[in-house]
This record gives structure tokens, sequence and C-alpha cells, in this order.
DNA sequence: GCGTGATATATGCGCTGCGCATACACTATG
DNA sequence: CATAGTGTATGCGCAGCGCATATATCACGC
């Protein structure tokens, strides 16, 4: 066993806990009704484009019913769009309107700036490390696609070149994303 | 302007929410009556002992009326209590009951065992220079002892030696720790 | 000492988000 | 084509929270 300091374990909690607040604030947009996870429904969404509600539930740990009322929400704000599925006619294939797209580039445009602003100040070398650190945790923290989607649920994935997190495969429901 | 990697960015925030579901979960008592920032009310409570609803709802980014009613539910559990305060005959000084303390014991218990299991994957140099990346990037996201603390709110403080957030004081009405 | 504004706590009220139980539609398997 | 399983939707009630307000105490000026 090697020696852990409790020094590193609560100063690494509280980083996570401090990092997470501040993207959750950055992230929040007052004109997306309801709070919790809602904004992160919309990434979740523009992310697995075509994914089931029940899937979005599972990534969001919500229950099925609240995982309904969310998405009603979403679409009787207009930022999203219940889409008959190919392949099963009973499930709903979730995708989000231009409003939608409009709301999640903003969101994650405030998330990108805030993590910058804060990683600007780790030198370059250190930001190596750091890089490595958080793919080899991350690696083994998901067993599936949905676990993976839960950690990355406020990801702006387009630009995570080469994501550890592809390797846990993607949602039944979603198609592909096509690159620009 | 530095060169910041958008992956960087993408992991280090995927990572800092994953870590922080991880705590949460770890820390999550069903014991305890009431969900959300219940559970990290009774560390705050235990650290800062003898504060005030008012900077407990501050710490805990409640309003006042839902901070009462919080405390309310603890001490209805029997795990905290409201005494008087010395300087201040309006205000209540929060402190944990005997069975206060053995949840906190708890918690903070699992706390530790979940950050340790994640980080013992990480190499022993590594740790090393997240330490200091953690210890940076805290240092400059708190301005008081408020902040401080809504950071640190599952925190096993006792064991955070030299702890970077001590610079921010501590909260006006909580009295002084005496270490056992 | 006394009045005035500020501060700390407590409570009535209503809203919102959620989960449980249930109903319905479609699928899959024999 | 019958039966079990899966995906979605809805009635119902509860828990947690914020807003507005009331009460007690403090701090300060006169």
């Amino acid at each position: 066993m090697n020696v852990l300091s409790d020094r590193l374990v609560n100063l690494f909690g509280a980083l996570a806990v401090g990092i997470t607040d501040r993207i959750k604030k950055a992230a929040f947009d007052p004109t997306i009704p309801g709070g919790g996870e809602t904004t992160a429904a919309i990434v979740v969404i523009g992310h697995a484009t075509g994914l089931s509600i029940d899937e979005l539930g599972r990534v969001l740990g919500l229950s099925h019913a609240g995982t309904v009322r969310l998405v009603d929400r979403l679409v009787a704000a207009g930022f999203a769009v219940r889409s008959k599925a190919l392949r099963d006619r009973r499930a709903v294939a979730l995708m989000l309107t231009e409003a939608g797209e409009t709301r999640l580039s903003a969101i994650l445009q405030r998330r990108n700036e805030t993590l910058s602003e804060i990683l600007s100040h780790v030198s370059n070398a250190d930001r190596l490390v750091l890089e490595r650190i958080a793919e080899t945790i991350l690696a083994q923290m998901s067993d599936d696609a949905v676990s993976a989607l839960t950690i990355c649920r406020l990801c702006d994935e387009r630009r995570c070149y080469n994501c550890p997190m592809d390797a846990f495969g993607m949602l039944e429901s979603s198609t592909h994303r096509v690159d620009p």
C-alpha cells in the first residue's frame, strides 16, 4: 500500500467540490426553466442526439417520471423536441431545436471560460501532469456509456480530442454525431 | 497568454464533476433527514462549532428561511442543538450532539475511503504535483472565511495539516476548535 | 436613557421538482 | 396470437426552498 497523505485527500476533494460549484454556477442559465440538472440535460441531448427519455433519466440519475417532466419543460420552452425514434415506435428521440443549440453553445462557452481562467494559474509543466492524472482517473471511473455520459454531462465533447470516455461507447438510441 | 488545451479544460471539468458526484454519494447518509446540503451542514457545524444560522446559510448558499428549516430537521433528528450565543443574544450557536458527531465521523470516513481509492491509482510522483496544483488553485478561489468553508463543506479539516484555507480566517461566531 | 435603523431568528404561504403508483402503447418471444 | 417486457405519460402527494412578514435584540446617535 502506498503512502497517501490525508492532506492530499482533503485538498483534492475540496478542489473537486469547489470547481464543480463554479462550473454549475457558470453553466446555469436562468432562461432555462427548472433548476437541478436541467442545464445538464441540454448538454446531454446535444451530445447524444436521438437518445430516449429512459436513457436521459439514467444519465441524469432521475426517475422516469422526473425525466418526463424535465423534458416537458424543455419542450415547452422550445429548446428540445420529441421526435419519433427510428427503431422503436414506443421510444422518443430527443433532440435540440435551434434555440436549444444556441443555449448549449452559451452554456459551454461560459463553462470553458471559467475553467480556463482557473487553469491559467497552473504552470505549463503541471498542466501536462494534470491532464495525465485526469485521464487516468476518468478512465477507471466509468463502466459504460451511461456512467461516462453522467460524468461528461457538462462537457464540451466536441472540443475533447481523443476523449478517454469514448472508449465506453455510445448509448443505444443515440445517432452518431456528424462532425461539421 | 499561455496555450491551454481544450482537452485539458474538458478532462479537468469532467474530473471535478465526477469526483464530486462520488463524494456526495459517499457522504450521503439516509438516516439524516433532508437531502441537498443537509449532510454538508453537519460537516460545517462540526468544523465551525458555534456558528450562527445566518453564517451557515451563507456557507451553504441557502436563504435564511431555508436554513432555519434545515436546522429544524437536524435538531428534530437529534444531530444538532441550538444553544445560546455568548456575544449576541439574538443569535443561535449551532453545535453537534454526540449523535451528530458520530454521524460526522461516519460521513468523513466514507468520503476519505472513496477519495483514497480513487487516488490510489495515481503515482507517487504525480501525487506531489497534484497536491501542489490543488493548493495553488484553492488558494485563489476563496476571498473570505465563508467562501473557504463553502468549498471545504465536505472536508475532514482535522486531517488537513497546514490547510491553505486557514489563511481566510474563521467565522465571526465560531469558537476555536480545541485540538484533542 | 431613549429612539431609530440594522441584524438574527422564526413562521405562514405557495411554488417547484421529484418519486411512487398506475395506465397505456409498442415490442419481443414463445 | 398470447404473454411478458420495455418506453412513455399522468394523477397524486411530499419535501425543500424562497418570499414576505413578524418578533427579539443590538448598535449608534442624541
